[in-house]
DNA sequence: TTCTAATGACACTGGACAGTGTCATTACGG
DNA sequence: CCGTAATGACACTGTCCAGTGTCATTAGAA
């Protein structure tokens, strides 16, 4: 857990860069297993292999380090499923399997719980993450007669986390393998009729 | 906000019940607006016209209190929708009236942000709640062909809630009037194919 | 080389808060 | 009417934790 042999003194420009990415590392755990508030600063500091004074240097506070672990994350989540896939079933399944996955569902549930003390992370969540899954999809049924694609695209988004993404926020189920992911997109673009 | 006029000594049968009732009445407002670590029972206390004593001797702790408030809650959402509406729009309609409204996403953030340390609490809420609605979605659409109506209903009620319940939980949009419910209900149907 | 920036180690402060103890007060039960 | 149960008032304890100060240590910069 605790990142071993740290050394006293100014760091090398090499070993600073390595303890910035670690203490955003080390964060998401940290607050995925004990929430925001009941997760201190030197647990945050000791996990990352560094002293609560070089995280209030570095992030301010614990809502400066929180903000910018969750930017960065959801920045990560909006980049992961842009290239690879060519067809909308493989898309569809990605993005279920994405969105199942206890990481992203334990970063949901932060955001979703700080919502309101951080409103603007929110925001940027929001529009990072879904809205971007949304556009993504709209690429593929641009061509469904009669509906504009961004309805059908937001329609599909919705059966493809639905209730199930929905049991995954309340902690119910497990997350699904990847077949079963596979599984719960056909299932959605069956039930939308869309090919 | 505060109560008034609370008198010393015992209370007489009646007043006791209303104070039992106020605990929990105005333990939802307070948790909805500071989340459960950052509402205190002073403050728990105070809104219900009461002393801390009185919350510990009847519920025992912090947590004792807000498990009573979420399953009186969940309870009470699970018969809210109960008997009144006869068509599968209306009943469609006031799902998803219900389920956007300002208490409800709070409730529901809530429970989410708290699945971990009380994951009895959210599977409660998930029976009571949310799979409630389903069955009795379930009731007006077991005639459709080829499709067990449980799953139709799944469907149903991820397309009731799909995206736009998202955009609520993180708090990026306002809740839907009624009319607007009405119209939301009408698309999913739509969407899905149901009469 | 010398000065400065970034750090670890570690102690410390100030505040907040859960939960308890005590006592006077009032209703209820017998 | 008397003993007891439930309460308000209020002080108190113990703990936890965010954030800071200090100093020695080390790397980079001039």
């Amino acid at each position: 857990m605790t990142i071993d042999a740290p050394r006293r003194g100014r760091p090398t420009a090499q070993q600073r860069d390595e303890r910035r990415r670690r203490m955003l590392d080390r964060a998401l755990p940290m607050f995925l297993e004990h929430g925001y508030d009941r997760t201190t600063v030197e647990q945050l500091a000791r996990s990352a292999g560094v002293t609560k004074r070089t995280i209030y240097s570095d992030y301010g506070d614990k809502a400066g380090l929180f903000v910018a672990m969750v930017s960065r994350l959801a920045a990560e989540v909006s980049d992961a499923s842009a290239s690879e896939s060519d067809t909308l079933a493989g898309l569809a399944a990605r993005i279920v399997f994405r969105t199942h996955s206890d990481d992203l569902v334990g970063l949901h549930r932060l955001v979703i719980a700080e919502a309101e003390r951080f409103p603007d992370l929110a925001r940027t969540f929001h529009e990072l993450a879904d809205q971007r899954h949304i556009e993504r999809l709209a690429h593929y049924v641009h061509d469904e007669p009669g509906r504009h694609s961004a309805a059908v695209a937001e329609a599909l988004f919705s059966q493809l986390l639905g209730a199930a993404h929905r049991r995954r926020l309340l902690g119910v189920t497990d997350a699904p393998t990847m077949s079963e992911a596979v599984d719960l997109a056909t299932d959605a673009l069956d039930k939308l009729g869309l090919t």
